[in-house]
RNA sequence: GCCCCGGUGGUGUAGUGGUCUAUCAUAUGGGUCUGUCGAACCCAUGACCUGGGUUCAAAUCCCAGCCGGGGCGCCA
């Protein structure tokens, strides 16, 4: 049982059931409605954990006491001191008949959204107005699952001997390529915010760190306008030495099915409140190279080079044949970055993968070459500039260990549990083309 | 960046040239009611994104701008 010691509150609001009959109680949170039947009125409060009635009596508290309080407006903070009732007629199975009523916080009227409203309301005035619409029970749950996933994956690294990194988010130039940087003003000099800690990830691995993995936000100047991307978002990523593009596959099933485990235990009331239902998938998960998938899309009639990456219209196809999690793998050299380790038996392709749910991608990683001239090469045959890479490469020169790494979109991997149709919806405060604001 | 669509009270909407002094719901303010739990009922309040144009007449048609939504590309 979660205990919390705050001075003003003896309990939240789902504790109270537990508690005996004529108990005294101080609970704390929002007016979210109040039903004024004359001489009798129902004060429904909320606090993180739920909701509980208030009943106020008039012939009990005095006319004018009895006045002020029903006159609070909706969302005001108040303290409520008083006594559980459990011999009462509502559903929710127990009252508070107050003896003290604290007014903290009366808030102002009309609210720019209703919390409990029967009327829908867009996306965007949300957002404007975030604060208040994470108030509700539906929306907060997201957060509570996200956090469970950020710990529980954080756990499964920690388990498996990774140390937590934290690496520059503002560098000079030089990352994958391939996306565009936000450029920003440092003193005398331009710079730029990371797009990925791929590079320093890497460079990690020659520091002899073994396991690393880092939780941070990676930026990217994208002008997307979808529902799944951001152009500030969280990247979980992970490097492991001595390893394979097989171990970093095995040890991202492990982070997918811990996270999902937790996610079953400790967010039951979440999950049930967003009426989301979320299966243990079954490991391993299936195992598709790009080629069998190329020549399927091309069976199907949508045409697609060996070497493109595939389209929207390819992965929700691919998405009807494979409906859970799966991964690609064995990628064309051309359609990844310069990093990836090429096949030995055969150059054209890359020890890289990419971990599917259905059409959408969730997570991308690979193999990496840890072979200066060749990686090298590759820089070269990408079109970029080796002498840009020196701070990278340089690790390359003096005992790098082979290795191995992924990257995951915690906002893209909370979508797709929670089922939710927009990126934004488990953004607290999303960044995309237009919103820096709030 | 490209294509398509949209902007009406606090919130969500109806309305495609005149009968719009603009619909409905929700909210807000006031009132009735001692057991509500989407409380109910009565009364009231409150809106056509901005600028220009066409027309006797514009929420409605045209142009520009601003803001937003969906899709694509790209990716996590």
């Amino acid at each position: 049982m979660l205990t919390i010691n705050i001075s003003m509150r003896t309990h939240f609001t789902n504790q109270l059931n537990e508690l005996p009959d004529g108990f005294n109680v101080t609970i704390c949170g929002w007016v979210q409605d109040i039903r004024n039947l004359g001489n009798i009125s129902f004060l429904i409060l909320r606090d993180r954990e739920g909701i509980a009635q208030v009943t106020l009596i008039k012939k009990e508290m005095g006319e004018d006491y009895y006045k002020k309080i029903n006159g609070l407006n909706r969302e005001s903070v108040i303290c409520v001191n008083g006594k559980i009732n459990k011999k009462t007629q509502s559903k929710l199975g127990l009252e508070i008949i107050p003896t003290k009523i604290d007014v903290l916080n009366e808030a102002e009227t009309p609210l720019p959204m209703g919390i409990i409203d029967k009327v829908s309301v867009d996306i965007e005035t949300r957002l404007n107005n975030r604060f208040i619409d994470l108030r509700k029970p539906e929306v907060f749950s997201l957060f509570r699952i996200e956090s469970s996933i950020s710990k529980g994956i954080r756990e499964t690294l920690e388990n498996e001997g990774f140390i937590e990194i934290h690496t520059p988010k503002i560098i000079a130039t030089a990352t994958e390529g391939g996306t565009n940087l936000f450029k920003v003003k440092y003193f005398e000099n331009d710079a730029y915010l990371v797009q990925s800690p791929q590079l320093y990830k890497q460079i990690m691995m020659a520091a002899g760190f073994e396991r690393v993995f880092e939780i941070a936000p990676a930026f990217r100047a994208e002008e997307h306008n979808t529902n799944r991307h951001l152009n500030e978002f969280v990247s979980i990523d992970i490097e492991m030495s001595f390893s394979t593009d097989d171990d970093a596959m095995n040890m991202l099933e492990k982070v997918i099915y811990n996270a999902i485990e937790k996610i079953k235990k400790d967010n039951v009331r979440d999950l049930k409140i967003l009426n989301v239902e979320i299966n243990l998938p079954e490991r391993p998960f299936p195992r598709v190279k790009y080629d069998e998938l190329l020549d399927y899309v091309n069976s199907k009639g949508i045409e697609m080079k060996f070497g493109e990456d595939f389209s929207s219209e390819a992965l929700t196809l691919i998405g009807e044949k494979y409906k859970g999690f799966f991964f690609i793998t064995r990628w064309p050299m051309e359609a990844r970055a310069f990093y990836v380790m090429p096949c030995e038996d055969d150059p054209r392709y890359g020890r890289a993968f990419d971990l599917q749910f259905g059409e959408r991608e969730i997570t991308s990683g690979a193999q990496r070459n840890h072979i200066y001239s060749s990686l090298k090469e590759n820089i070269i045959k990408k079109g970029l500039n080796p002498e840009d890479f020196k701070f990278y490469l340089d690790a390359f020169r003096y005992g790098m260990p082979p290795h191995a790494g992924w990257a995951i979109g915690l906002e893209r991997f909370t979508m797709i549990l929670t089922n939710s149709k927009n990126i934004r919806e488990v953004t607290l405060f999303p960044r995309d083309r237009r919103r820096i604001i709030p």
